[in-house]
DNA sequence: ACATCTCGTTAGCATTTGCTTACCGTAAGT
DNA sequence: ACTTACGGTAAGCAAATGCTAACGAGATGT
């Protein structure tokens, strides 16, 4: 059920990247900042979020913290996407096959 | 850049429950509609945006629209997902093995 | 022709959400 | 001890978002 935050998080443009540019490696709040067109205290709130979805986790490295992505909540996110893309493929090919094979319809 | 429709679609909860409820198989508006908490209306603009995020797609049956999943969508958001695992997978490894390596330290 | 069923669209409203400005605690440098 | 750098938190605000109720359009059946 981690998968419902992790795609909450990532939906929004600013903090996808904040995300993304930690894809680079681990970086303190500040280079995030001065990186992105919004406040620092933005870009930490973000990376809030972000911690308690799974999607990343931070070191205490000296006065600043430093923020790195976690594969946990990722992981679980692409295991659901992955799950879902395999079903869904499979009942599409058969939707165009047979158009409404699978369908509850009422009154064929 | 279609990844990022797909994702704020299915951020939010009742949308991302039309969605799964899909996975079964084509279904008419009022069917889905049906089985869940809000209006019919309320269904069917959630259909409207993810339908512009190619996640569904609909045909005509008589009077009734029928809605399926489109795999494009989702497609792109595996994908996405996928390489984005991949990077942070291997950038972890690194991490925990030796700490900050990959960081761009100023005073180390 | 009329009534019914199905669905999309609009207007309006309540809630949520992301941002900034201020403030405060902690760590390092002089 | 004093100052400076770094970052988390609270308050407040403007914008986005999801919902319902009401209406309108097209297909189906009698």
């Amino acid at each position: 059920m981690t998968y419902a935050k992790a795609l909450q998080c990532l939906s929004d443009p600013t903090r996808r990247q904040v995300f993304e540019r930690l894809r680079a490696g681990p970086q303190s709040v500040g280079a995030l900042a001065r990186g992105l067109p919004v406040s620092r205290p933005a870009v930490s709130q973000h990376l809030k979020v972000l911690k308690t979805a799974g999607l990343v986790s931070d070191r205490a490295e000296g006065a600043r913290r430093v923020y790195y992505i976690d594969p946990d909540g990722l992981g679980e996110l692409r295991q659901w996407v992955d799950r879902f893309w395999s079903d869904s493929l499979r009942s599409f090919k058969n939707e165009v096959a047979a158009p409404g094979a699978a369908a509850a319809r009422k009154k064929p």
